[in-house]
DNA sequence: TTGCAAAGCGGACCCCGGGTCCGTATCGTT
DNA sequence: AACGATACGGACCCGGGGTCCGCTTTGCAA
């Protein structure tokens, strides 16, 4: 088993400075590539050495920012009520976590938008995004007449893709409420339950 | 008006040859961004002044090589027969367009990732995004019973993004014609049209 | 054919951002 | 108080996109 130490007390408070600094300095800044690792080490007040040994590297810093967000939302799914909690019935639940996931990136959409398209590599591969999918798939499976959980699951949570909705929202300033309620039907389509299909 | 000058030939011969080197590149390596501008040049016979001058940035050579390949889908849609020309009716329109998509992602995956990851802004301001996405709009509203064709055709198009055809195509090794069955089932559940819903 | 702008060429060069090195400062333990 | 381990920071490196400018090619015209 790998030894976890517990760090310095400094190194800690420096870890906190740089996250809130990011922070910051992401939901200042009008596009996420404008805020360079160099601007976060200094509004942290903190050395660029200091950032990188904390996080990796970039996409290691947005993954910590982004976690620390999403922690309250994976709570609310893993062990909390319905509809997001594992009690829903599928047919309810599906729309829950969709819903949740397209609030989640309403909420963080800079951090969003820079996490996805910060890996070289797909954001597929993510950590979180397996989890998601995973998730959903399994949740589609469980509604009767779906014949393909996996795909379908791809295929939702690519129309809640960050910068999709940074797109709708920002650029075309689609009103929160309009993009759920369109995320609703959509979602109603795909799980036959639609009120016009029926 | 803006009078185009013809240009010199040499011009238009290295212009060629640089297309040609970055088809051939991006073919063979395994990643885009492992394709360099001067390893284009270098390919292509030609100095990196002569790459920029021709189209203007990296993403513009990008472009310039995804319209090039392009085109044909484009005559077929515009001016050929059915179904993927104006004459179908749009329920069957939808899913062959979308299957249009898909076949030319899956034939191009590398390029349409590099494209797609290579604007320093999202690809929902490529024109040639704004194109599909219009046209698929504009099929969606001509279906009875769809109430929103303009998130829908979002969503359904994002089904089909680069990236998400590049992970289930290349790394998970999901066979072509599964995907567009895929595809194709999950359209016609949007659709209302799917088997299982009737 | 030769003259001569204008258009085009190329590669050395610049810029800038991610990531590293290493001498110095801090921590916390004895 | 002292000393090893841990962390700090900013100068530094690297690699890739994009530009500059002196030289070459083209094509028109005399």
């Amino acid at each position: 088993m790998t030894t976890e130490r517990k760090p310095r007390k400094d190194a800690a408070r420096n870890r906190e400075a740089v996250l809130a600094a990011a922070d910051a300095l992401f939901a200042r800044e009008g596009s996420p590539d404008d805020v360079t690792m160099a601007d976060v080490a200094a509004a942290a007040g903190v050395g660029k050495a200091t950032l990188f040994r904390a996080f990796g590297d970039r996409p290691g810093l947005l993954r910590a920012l982004y976690e620390a967000r999403l922690a309250p939302v994976r709570e609310a799914i893993e062990s909390g009520p319905p509809p997001l909690g594992p009690a829903t019935p599928p047919r309810e639940r599906v729309p829950a976590l969709l819903d949740a996931v397209l609030c989640f990136k309403l909420d963080n959409r800079r951090l969003a938008v820079a996490l996805e398209e910060s890996g070289t590599n797909s954001p597929y591969q993510a950590a979180h995004y397996q989890r998601w999918h995973g998730l959903l798939r399994g949740v589609l499976e469980q509604v009767p007449g779906l014949p393909d959980g996996d795909f379908a699951a791809h295929a939702l949570l690519a129309a809640v893709r960050a910068d999709l909705v940074e797109h709708l929202a920002g650029r075309e300033r689609m009103p929160r409420e309009r993009m759920r309620e369109r995320l609703a039907e959509f979602t109603a389509r795909v799980l036959g339950t639609a009120p016009g299909t029926g």
